[in-house]
DNA sequence: CGATCCCGCCACATT
DNA sequence: AATGTGGCGGGATCG
């Protein structure tokens, strides 16, 4: 509808120079009726100012015959949009028509005209959808405001929410660099992961909005922390993050576009009223809501929505409710995501690369954080937030090239990392203060925000040895349905199917080691870091190609909505309202009652979940990205930890601590981490610790079949950190107990945990048959391991977010538990050494007990509040 | 009159 | 302090 208007209105606009473009989608031109000008109407009086009530006029007048011309005159009419030669004609018409009509326009220009959506138009028409990626185009606000004739404030609000699909990133002050679409299937997919994570639940319930609404009041005010703004409602937290984290508000709107992406994603009819929408973006504590808010929010919605809609991604509808016809948009974007593979254009995503050049910086994910990133490390793991920032600076170095990968496995990666990012985002709203990993992000910036995906999914083995679920939540999640929160909707998740080869981790469950450690080890194993890119490689090889595949089949599938496919949007719009789904849409009475689910129980992990996951997704694209996201899996680790270990018990990160908590926890899946330096920057494996080092070699060899106990990671993420991450999983069990550990054991744990015996795995090693199905064996197992599901929190967290993930299935991985006694652990002070060389360049790295300790303290702060909540009680250690 | 959303003040961040 | 960013919301316009 707005489009019409727009339209029609814009060729009248004379203004200036204005282009007018018309460009694009909708269908500009106006003029097209150059035909006789009826005159209908005079013009006489309508407002002088108003060209469009002239324009109306001549509409309406106009003949059927005349609109279904200019009709599909707009329809077919590719764009030209080179504004000027629009201009021209379309004066020329107008001109013909009335003279005075021209008069008119030209000199007011109607507010439709100064329209962010047509502004945005013309923007995009400016860069290429799908740039050659050797050109790199940067973006100068001041040059494009002045050309298009508006304030740069107006170019920032487009710029935003470009941003936040990575079409466009910072590279310094008044820079961006225009990436074009290539990368937005990638971002899409990555968006719809943590959508599903986040509002899985929700969208499932759609037609409850209720619950919906409930939820995200549970969530929010457990995310709330994370985010910014508020001081953290919890406990002490607030400190750190306030001050200096907090400052963010920035984001907010690239944050809220992402948000606002995720729910179309996320929601089977892929239409969003956008009341539903403010009030699940509105991060407010829950209900409080206040009205101004609310109204803000749905303003800078509709400003987000001009820009979608200029992209082509929504479309505006309305829905019909009960309560009468409320706003909507309908997602026409791209609803699947293979692959990477973006839209339509062909660009073969593998095949671009990004480029490299700035790419780096400013690609949009980039998989290959390279190499800058790394260096720079991230700096806030996760914040997009410092991201930002940091983007403009970051922009340095043209990382490596190595991206290539941007395979789904990158991907995949991405999200994991992604994922642990978000969470240690979330927590940390300052990476560098708070960071949990302090050590190795700094904060950096890096630009790349990646959004996280809240879940990772992982190519996990299916060994499907059943018996060993994760211990992870994850498993713990997919298994059991009985989680509140997966029971709920789960239509698509799925996840857990049997077959699949996938799992979805939580991002507590990833654990990663140090490289350290591997490095002894796996240098035995593999010979050098090239050897052990090369492994990697085969890993990667072998891994792969099911892995991705299935997992990529998997997420197409869950959502299923019926809705569209599509393609590259614009084009369907055919839809048009008819296809309203109202039942996703329709709100109702946001808070109103409790829901019924709001057992305490129930509720309260739900809402832990969300915590946990909540993903902030609001890191946009920063290059860094990358780097967050390796940053947060800290924190989900590091929660975990603390969920399940309290204690800390020194901060040192010392080895000791990780023998202990090795000791301690029995039954830490873990994986390594494997640098990935020489060769294979980008991609990083984590093997199942288990495995002795020697296994790793053979684990792959073995377990080619898919199961590869790896995990690649992009080593942009994991770059970062040092260390793994521990799982806190473990804790629940013996180690949990409390004391032990530390926050500082938390990071060791990685360390230590590999090495030492705890060795539970993932899968591969075992053997596995292959079509075990897993779950079975979950549920009888589990309640061996109980504890080392972790903590409830994680568990909780885990179970909501993947149940829902349609990606994730996760399945039987197996873990199996061994002892690695042999391996030896690497002593992690050796270890840590070399990894710091290698990771640590950043600041505080590992090495520094101080950073640990700020390391823990962080998490404990960035721990979830909720975690804290619940388990904490018995601890605190901070 | 409700839906949209332009405009630009002003606070905060970065130089 | 200057300048870049961008939250925010009054109030104008649209429908």
């Amino acid at each position: 509808e707005n489009i019409f208007d727009r339209s029609r209105m814009a060729p009248k606009t004379p203004i200036k120079n204005e282009p007018v473009d018309l460009s694009k989608q909708k269908g500009c031109t106006p003029e097209r009726n150059p035909i006789t000008p009826v005159k209908l109407i005079d013009r006489p009086q309508p407002d002088p100012w108003t060209p469009t009530a002239n324009l109306k006029m001549l509409v309406s007048a106009a003949s059927p015959d005349m609109r279904d011309r200019e009709k599909k005159k707009e329809l077919f009419r590719p764009i030209e949009n080179s504004e000027q030669s629009d201009t021209p004609d379309m004066l020329q018409y107008d001109m013909v028509d009335d003279c005075t009509v021209d008069e008119f326009e030209k000199q007011r220009p109607s507010r439709k005209q100064k329209s962010l959506g047509l502004l945005c138009q013309k923007f995009l028409a400016r860069y290429p959808s799908y740039p050659l990626s050797t050109e790199k185009t940067t973006i100068s606000l001041d040059e494009v405001a002045s050309i298009l004739g508006v304030e740069r404030r107006r170019i920032y609000d487009i710029v935003n929410v470009l941003e936040s699909l990575h079409l466009v990133s910072r590279v310094a002050k008044n820079q961006y660099c225009w990436h074009g679409r290539h990368n937005l299937s990638q971002t899409l997919k990555t968006l719809q992961e943590a959508g599903e994570l986040q509002y899985g639940e929700l969208m499932t319930f759609q037609h409850k909005e209720q619950d919906l609404e409930y939820k995200f009041g549970e969530r929010k005010k457990e995310t709330i922390p994370d985010s910014q703004d508020r001081p953290l409602l919890d406990f002490s937290e607030p400190d750190c993050t306030s001050a200096s984290a907090n400052s963010r508000k920035d984001k907010s709107l690239r944050i809220m576009s992402q948000k606002f992406v995720m729910l179309f994603l996320v929601s089977k009819t892929k239409i969003v009223t956008l009341d539903i929408a403010a009030k699940i973006l509105i991060e407010e504590t829950q209900d409080t809501v206040d009205h101004s808010k609310f109204k803000t929010k749905v303003r800078r919605l509709y400003d987000i929505a001009n820009v979608l809609t200029s992209l082509g991604l929504i479309k505006k509808v309305h829905v019909t409710e009960e309560r009468g016809r409320k706003p909507a948009f309908k997602w026409i974007g791209p609803v699947e995501f293979p692959g990477k593979t973006d839209e339509p254009r062909g660009h073969s995503p593998t095949s671009d690369p990004l480029p490299e050049t700035q790419r780096g910086a400013c690609a949009p994910y980039q998989i290959c954080a390279t190499g800058k990133q790394r260096f720079t490390r991230h700096a806030s793991f996760n914040s997009a937030q410092p991201c930002e920032g940091t983007r403009r600076k970051v922009s340095s170095e043209p990382n490596s090239p190595r991206q290539e990968r941007q395979d789904e496995y990158c991907s995949k990666m991405i999200n994991l990392a992604a994922v642990c990012r978000q969470k240690i985002e979330e927590d940390t709203r300052n990476p560098s203060i708070t960071s949990p990993l302090s050590l190795l992000p700094v904060p950096g910036d890096s630009d790349f925000c990646v959004n996280p995906l809240p879940q990772a999914v992982f190519p996990v083995v299916q060994a499907d040895v059943p018996n060993l679920l994760l211990p992870n939540g994850v498993s713990s999640q997919a298994l059991h349905p009985s989680m509140p929160a997966a029971s709920k909707t789960e239509n698509g998740k799925p996840t857990l199917l049997p077959n699949q080869p996938f799992l979805c981790f939580p991002s507590s469950s990833l654990f990663m080691l140090c490289g350290s450690l591997q490095e002894n080890n796996l240098r035995e194993t593999l010979p050098t870091t090239g050897d052990v890119g090369s492994r990697s490689a085969e890993a990667q090889a072998t891994v792969t190609p099911a892995a991705c595949q299935k997992r990529s089949s998997h997420k197409c599938a869950s959502p299923s909505a019926p809705v569209d496919d599509e393609e590259p949007a614009a084009k369907k719009q055919t839809m048009e309202q008819s296809d309203v789904p109202l039942s996703l849409v329709v709100p109702k009475k946001p808070f109103d009652s409790p829901k019924a689910e709001s057992t305490p129980g129930s509720g309260c992990t739900s809402a832990e979940h969300l915590e946990a996951f909540h993903l902030d997704l609001a890191s946009p694209a920063a290059p860094e990205a990358a780097d967050k996201e390796s940053t947060k899996p800290l924190d989900s680790q590091e929660q975990e930890k603390r969920s399940q270990n309290k204690d800390p018990d020194e901060p040192s990160p010392g080895k000791e601590h990780i023998s202990k908590e090795n000791a301690n926890q029995p039954f830490l899946p873990q994986y390594l981490f494997v640098q990935p330096t020489a060769g294979l920057s980008n991609f990083n494996f984590l093997f199942s610790a288990n495995q002795a080092p020697g296994a790793i070699s053979l684990a792959l060899s073995q377990l080619p079949s898919l199961s590869v106990p790896c995990v690649v990671v992009p080593s942009a993420a994991l770059a970062s950190f040092p260390l793994v991450c521990s799982p806190t999983i473990t804790g629940p069990l013996s180690p949990v107990p409390d004391g032990s550990f530390s926050p500082a054991n938390s990071v060791n744990f990685s360390m230590s945990g590999l090495a030492s015996t705890t060795p539970v795995f993932i899968g591969t090693t075992a053997v596995v048959t292959p079509n075990v199905s897993p779950t079975p064996s979950v549920d009888p197992q589990q309640p061996a391991h109980p504890t080392l599901h972790l903590s409830p929190v994680l568990a909780r967290s885990c179970s909501a977010v993947k149940l829902d993930s349609p990606v994730c299935m996760g399945h039987p991985v197996t873990l199996l538990k061994l002892q690695q006694p042999s391996s030896t652990p690497l002593t992690p002070k050796s270890i840590r050494p070399a990894r710091h060389e290698a990771f640590f360049k950043t600041p505080g790295s590992l090495g520094d007990p101080v950073a640990w300790k700020k390391n823990e303290g962080n998490q404990t702060r960035n721990a979830s509040s909720v975690q804290r909540r619940l388990e904490i009680s018995s601890t605190s250690p901070d």
